[in-house]
DNA sequence: CCGGATTGCGCCATCGATGCAGCATGTATG
DNA sequence: CATACATGCTGCATCGATGGCGCAATCCGG
């Protein structure tokens, strides 16, 4: 590749700065980085020095700045996307929330690709990150492996892991509560009672495992039973569900419990690329401010992304002693 | 705050590693950067080391490592907001260009805070950022100021500025083929041919500037006018939108060019908040994959991102004379 | 068996910022 | 006028990795 920048003009440093004020770097370095009063510097000299740092357009090498100092106050956090809502607004609150707390925010996507995973765990080992979010991980053991040598905790979102703290939605109950509603609405709507299909995730991941619990108990308190060719699981993919929902005949009145926006992606574009389907509803595990307004759409199960955040923090901040796992009550948000 | 690690375990670094494999740091530090074949040490201690490294879950001190090189190989982005598609795909896109050319990206969103994107700059500059995407800054010349003394140049993406090479939209074109389509739709499905509303943006920006010409250029085709009470411009805001749409006492037939998906929140919203509006269509500048499927909807100009990133990549490794303005032609996508 | 080439590795200065331990001054106190 | 003390600053080692330079050992051709 060709080099980024031809010209690497210098950048200012302490040491520039200091000759042309006439004065030694360790009173420019504390100048600049607010020990000043402590380290007993007047305010003459500091308030000149903070004119010509100005001048000069002078900013901190914090390569050298983080290298010397005990604590990086970085903090990480992978995360498996950022085009959709959810993984979205959990990153961007995730850098408001440390920001406010003093912390520097490291976001890196990795595609729900176990190898990226790894490779940006071991990144932000690399920044000297002291703790590590990982975000909705493959295998979040297995990012708790990468910390551990260095001393950095990881906390779980999302997805859990057994090695340390994971924050996640409770799955199983909003599951239930939300394919409670889909019958219900089925059965006003149509006058039929009828198994519901569960479309989108896989069946490996624990959110998935969780939410089918929630959505089997909601079918058995009516005295339905899921058979499994209800099930369409094949991954976090708006391709695959609309691949695999062609594929299946669908057709007359029927209810889909959608986990997750992606998978819905897929079945929109199915149902809008095949017959008119008056009778179908669905409901959806995850939050969309437009999904929420389509025609079939009955409600959405939405992750309480602050309240979530908030716990994190709280874990960053007061280790919590062993690996808890603290599930969250996602907020039901009727459609129309 | 309350420290993030309690117990601050050293970790490894190369001077520990040496003296486990009984070496040098130099030798380690040559064997784990790749340039020991280069530095004639043996496969033997490589090897050795290698597996040492391994072990101990050695990761290398970027910031050690920064400091000593010439280059950080580090691409800095600023972007407004994650949690809509448009910025999402950008960021996620961003990263996985800059990956594959070797860079490391660092994102970090600004809510559109003039205050907050100074900042995200200098921080930047603090991480030895080669270069740095200002995306939709809303002043990217006083961006290009913070980057100049440091040698680093900017590049912006989807806001122009004078100072520096800008990627941008075809915002005329697209808006004016879009404004086309929703007068063309609106008279076909109720023999109306009237000017349109126009909501969101602010008239201060380029692009809604640039957008608003091509609405009024393909209004003008027709021997339309449009007055300014037409153009509801509170920002890019949903609630805003909103709340000025509640305010506008609109009914009947009517068409909506909205400019951008934050605004088309605010859109629906208030179509699904009060009467059924049969006799209204809209148009979007911005996709989204659920806001295509809206009953109400004609079509959204989809930005072309994998475009436009390609040429902000060029400018990277290529920088151009002067401060170039790319216009990159918009895709259109019909709804439905 | 000697000299030059090659192999394999270690030494050390360096990147920029930080903070401790001084070291001059000036200023109050007995 | 000597002593204590506060004020305002400087010198220096340090953080971990890097790479130029150089040194010892081995090898090979003549």
């Amino acid at each position: 590749m060709a080099a980024i920048n031809q010209t690497p003009q210098k950048r200012p440093t302490i040491y520039d700065l200091a000759q042309i004020a006439g004065t030694s770097p360790s009173a420019v370095s504390a100048i600049l980085n607010g020990t000043w009063k402590k380290r007993r510097i007047s305010a003459a000299l500091a308030e000149r020095v903070g004119r010509i740092a100005e001048e000069q357009g002078y900013a901190v090498n914090l390569q050298a700045s983080l290298l010397r100092r005990e604590r990086s106050r970085i903090i990480g956090m992978i995360i498996p996307k950022y085009d959709n809502r959810y993984f979205g607004a959990i990153a961007e609150q995730f850098e408001a929330m440390a920001r406010e707390r003093g912390l520097f925010p490291v976001i890196t996507c990795t595609q729900r690709d176990p190898a990226l995973e790894v490779e940006a765990a071991r990144e932000m080992m690399s920044y000297q990150a002291e703790c590590l979010i990982a975000t909705g991980a493959t295998n979040p053991d297995r990012i708790a492996a990468i910390c551990a040598p260095a001393g950095v905790r990881s906390i779980n979102l999302d997805l859990p892991g057994t090695a340390m703290p994971s924050v996640v939605s409770d799955n199983f109950g909003g599951a239930r509560d939300l394919t409670r509603l889909i019958l219900d609405r089925i059965e006003r709507d149509f006058g039929i009672l009828g198994p519901l299909y569960f479309i989108g995730g896989r069946a490996q991941d624990h959110n998935t495992t969780e939410r089918l619990r929630g959505f089997r108990a909601a079918h058995a308190e009516r005295g339905l039973s899921v058979l499994s060719d209800r099930c369409i699981m094949h991954g976090y993919s708006a391709a695959k569900s609309e691949a695999a929902l062609a594929a299946a005949e669908i057709d007359g009145t029927v209810g889909f419990f959608v986990n997750s926006t992606i998978a819905l992606e897929g079945v929109v574009r199915w149902i809008h690329g095949g017959p008119e389907r008056p009778g179908l509803r669905f409901g959806c595990f995850d939050w969309d401010p437009f999904a929420r307004f389509l025609p079939q759409n009955i409600g959405m199960m939405r992750q309480d992304i602050g309240a979530m955040l908030a716990k994190v923090f709280e874990f960053v901040e007061h280790p919590p002693p062993g690996a808890p796992r603290i599930e969250t009550p996602c907020i039901f948000e009727p459609a129309n």
